[in-house]
DNA sequence: TATGAATGAGACTTCATTCAT
DNA sequence: AATGAATGAAGTCTCATTCAT
């Protein structure tokens, strides 16, 4: 699926510079114009390449493009959130919270969700490959989490899942929608805090199970 | 509902008949297709007029766009959802959470989001006055009702703004972003159920005021 | 299957003088480069129009020559030999076989030919419409006239369309094939009255009825 | 005039076997789809060997071509009809007749050609000598045995050469150009027949001594 | 006002050719 | 000798915009 680079015969695994050169460029202006913004003079100039390389190692503009949310992909979906099962659901949550939506507003962040959300009409399978490995994963894991605690009495849950996703939905009340419109900056941390806390209560409150 | 010539030099506030099939042709063609991937030889036809009739109105494509734009954000702004403070939230809330939800993931409703989301990097103030006027006006008027609401001892609330946000985020749980990202179609009425009346739970079980 | 060109309120026979311009230069072009040799720009330069335009009245490269070919396929097609019938043969065979041989290897005349031909293998459709308007016509033509003569005892032909072909073929004998390919210059007046009088002599040999 | 081998110091004579593979790869691409149809990416892929190895070998696509074209037109000169003088004209004649269509119209037997004709105007040297050693090539030989059978008596001709080419002008009547115009199929072995046949029979009728 | 013709800049892509290894 | 990487010029085509009518 992915476009075969010039081989080398001693390096095999290695990828080549090159290659890396222009995913570097090209990453940079198709998440500051988006894919029918970006040129590829732009790209080769920006990966210090010429254009006709750029053809050398992908296809074409979509194969790069692939590419590059596939790499985006890869690189969101590794962020590493502590869901220790070991660990309280008093220390996870706000933590989790707030690196969450760090992650989510961070400067610049909202580029490649941005850019793969403007082209998922156009190219669906590229949506939808991107959503299932960047968001849908970091809930099942979220999920996972809160199923263990679960089982161990610190919540009474009837759809994980769910409750997965209503965390981190309202972790990001208030915030991430005003910041993928542009309307607001990133978020202060403090700010941060103040929302995720509230959704820590919001959900405890529903998901605890009742003192006696 | 007599349409008044072009030429009027006396008429002033009333739009004229070519504006309105212009804006309403470029309508479909922009959320359709997005800013770039949309051509002004395509708007045209879609409107019914000659290329150069668009400049007469407006002075270029991306004039154009941001007059689209308004008048979107105008439409949806005005989506009604009752909040009627006379209404109890056992009504209310997951009353307006399926309208809300269903007007949000409604088939062919995410282009606007979408285009405009897919936009705001290249023209934030676009992204911004749509945000303001679409998302925080329905966040407000919700607020405004739970405040209502918390006045008449149906709600412990500390922050209004975020409460509704809240709400709203859950909402959409499991739905909007997968729906965005062209993962999942239109979720059913019943799923949308299924989700607000979860939502509704956790909030009140945050937001009621403790029976003793 | 001819491209439209912009409709002019008042003009609808009469053709477009940009549009004949275009064909003009296209036909320079096309004939001295081949249709691979041929650039847009060059024919745009040679017509004296922008590339734009070129556009604007076909629909691309190939459109523009195909419209060139059946321009030169009607032309071809309405050369006219007199095939009155009421002409002897002696008058009428050294006479269209002249003609004949003259517009085949008329300075510059190789270049439809050669066009056309090289394009067959890639545009089958367009090869074998040209043969049948251009060549297939004369030889039908040719026939018909041969069977009125041959009707008033003239001849005794069994098969009109070979002896057509063969009379043509002939008259092209040591002529054309030079021509075509380069090998030799346009054959002098008296040169194509050498050859097809010799091959008015053979025909007559086959198909003239012995006298007794 | 060929171009230079790669320079061992042993071999001189003997051709390279990378030459060998190119000229076997080129002449596949060139024949298919014509000398700007052809890629030299395609025909180092076609010939096995790298796109830099052509120019170790060849001086440039022009290059490569003419030598091609040079091999074609040695192969195709090499066909060898039997033109034994000993064999009597109603063998030959008909024989040799059926042999030249066959080879003319084979299948794909038009490529080359159509491929040295169409870039004839370009290259007229190419064509020039690929018409002098194919096509003239035979008709002289033909010539000869016509020469040679009239001084047996069996023929009477003053013009040798024109009546070799009346000849087999006539043997490709309805034929040929119907084919390299893709306008009809490679023709069966009973139409070439027929068409032989009559073509011999206006030969005699001409050029065979009366009987009185 | 409204139009359609015309433009030229710029988009993506291909390809003959060169060069270091 | 042979290669694969790299290039940049040039190709086709699109499109926002202007202008005469």
């Amino acid at each position: 699926m992915v476009a075969a680079p010039p081989t080398s015969v001693h390096v095999v695994e290695e990828e080549s510079s090159k290659r890396r050169q222009i995913l570097d460029g090209a990453r940079k202006v198709f998440l500051d114009l988006g894919f029918d913004g970006a040129s590829m003079g732009e790209i080769a100039r920006a990966a210090g390449v010429s254009k006709g390389t750029l053809y050398v190692y992908f296809p074409d503009k979509a194969g790069l493009f692939a590419a590059i949310v596939e790499e985006e992909k890869l690189a969101q979906g590794k962020i590493i959130f502590n869901f220790d099962p070991a660990r309280s659901v008093d220390v996870t949550l706000p933590e989790f919270g707030r690196a969450y939506v760090g992650v989510l507003c961070r400067p610049g962040g909202g580029s490649a969700i941005r850019t793969v959300m403007a082209i998922a009409e156009r190219m669906p399978e590229l949506g939808s490959r991107f959503y299932t490995h960047v968001i849908a994963h970091t809930v099942d894991r979220f999920a996972a989490y809160l199923e263990a605690r679960a089982a161990l009495g610190d919540l009474v849950i009837d759809d994980y899942q769910l409750a997965a996703w209503q965390f981190m939905q309202m972790c990001q009340a208030t915030l991430f929608q005003a910041f993928i419109f542009q309307a607001a900056p990133s978020p202060s941390p403090e700010r941060i805090a103040t929302v995720v806390d509230s959704a820590t209560r919001v959900f405890f409150a529903a998901y605890r199970p009742k003192a006696n």
